[in-house]
DNA sequence: GTCTATAGGGCGATAGAC
DNA sequence: GTCTATCGCCCTATAGAC
């Protein structure tokens, strides 16, 4: 057996999400992660910072076409419209392709330790600040590009919940469209 | 000498802020707070659930209130402003009298550490959480009230940091209007 | 109040890949 | 040779169990 199968990081993954999946996430340690994994407790935390960024580590996006996206919208359009634009460009439309797979398993996993969500809503609010702060490029004020930026995640975030749900078969823009409108319409 | 001082938990706290000031939170063992308390690193975790709670044990607030002032709003109201009427009279009228005082030590300390950060959101979206049920309750649907509360939260955030700038005079309540407002004329 | 499991990290040795 | 993944053994500190 070589020493270095390839595909460490995948294979930490792989096992780490059936052992989630069977014993859940605090009953299971990072022994049984890498054994399973077929290497040392040592050599997962070469591949991931910490146990739970396992769990978060394939969905990472590109920042770039995030904030450029939103930098280059049309002067017309309003900041949230603009950090909306960003978001279905650069993570609804590439998800497009993993609609009801690992996703759904991992959005479970999340919602059942109150660990994970933490790392999850730090996530979130990494988002927003990208967000943000290619609002305020564009020109937005400070509080109003913060305020825009959260209020498309949380329009994200909401469109994700509904795609992610059995038996859905719409894309996540058009459910981040479904949401926004949802939204402006109570406000008005 | 009694055998315990009264105010244990608030004695831990000040402990535990003296020590996070000067080493960093990371560095600072939760021995090292229970001994400066004068007591026994046992006693610590039965009056917070872990070392950070500490740093946020201060701030609950009636979640009650809230929820109820929310619910209560005129219906004339958009689920936004009803969200904003109770951040306002829940967290922002009781927090007046502390401006300017340790929330600020504490604000530059979730600052400088990714991991009371992560506390710190996951304290946002269980108040988002709270707000968006009080919003469905009076007539908002799902997504729209989800949406409002996000938007709702950020909002009070990005106020509460301009109010504990040194040298801010105003309410806390004053920034919350005029960071809605300066969302609300951005966004037209 | 003591005891233990486990996360997470430091350092260094080794064994491939190049 | 260098570079990098892997591993082994050490340690500390949290958090929960007893």
């Amino acid at each position: 057996m070589a020493r270095w199968e390839p595909g460490a990081r995948g294979r930490l993954q792989a096992a780490a999400l059936e052992l989630f999946a069977e014993q859940g996430f605090e009953k299971t340690t990072v022994d049984q992660i890498a054994s399973r994994a077929g290497m040392n407790r040592r050599s997962f935390f070469h591949h991931f910072a910490d146990k739970r960024e396992v769990v978060f580590g394939g969905q990472d996006t590109d920042p770039e076409l995030l904030t450029d996206t939103v930098r280059t919208q049309p002067d017309a359009l309003g900041p949230l419209a603009a950090a909306l634009a960003g978001l279905r460009v650069a993570i609804a439309e590439p998800s497009e392709q993993f609609r009801g797979g690992a996703a759904v398993q991992v959005g479970a996993l999340i919602a059942a330790s109150p660990e994970l969500q933490e790392r999850e809503f730090a996530k979130r609010a990494h988002l927003a600040e990208q967000i943000a702060g290619a609002l305020r490029e564009r020109g937005t004020p400070e509080g109003a590009a913060a305020v825009s930026a959260w209020t498309a995640v949380a329009v994200f975030f909401v469109a994700r919940n509904r795609w992610n749900q059995p038996g859905n078969e719409r894309t996540l823009a058009a459910h981040m469209d479904e949401v926004a409108t949802e939204f402006l319409s109570a406000e008005r």
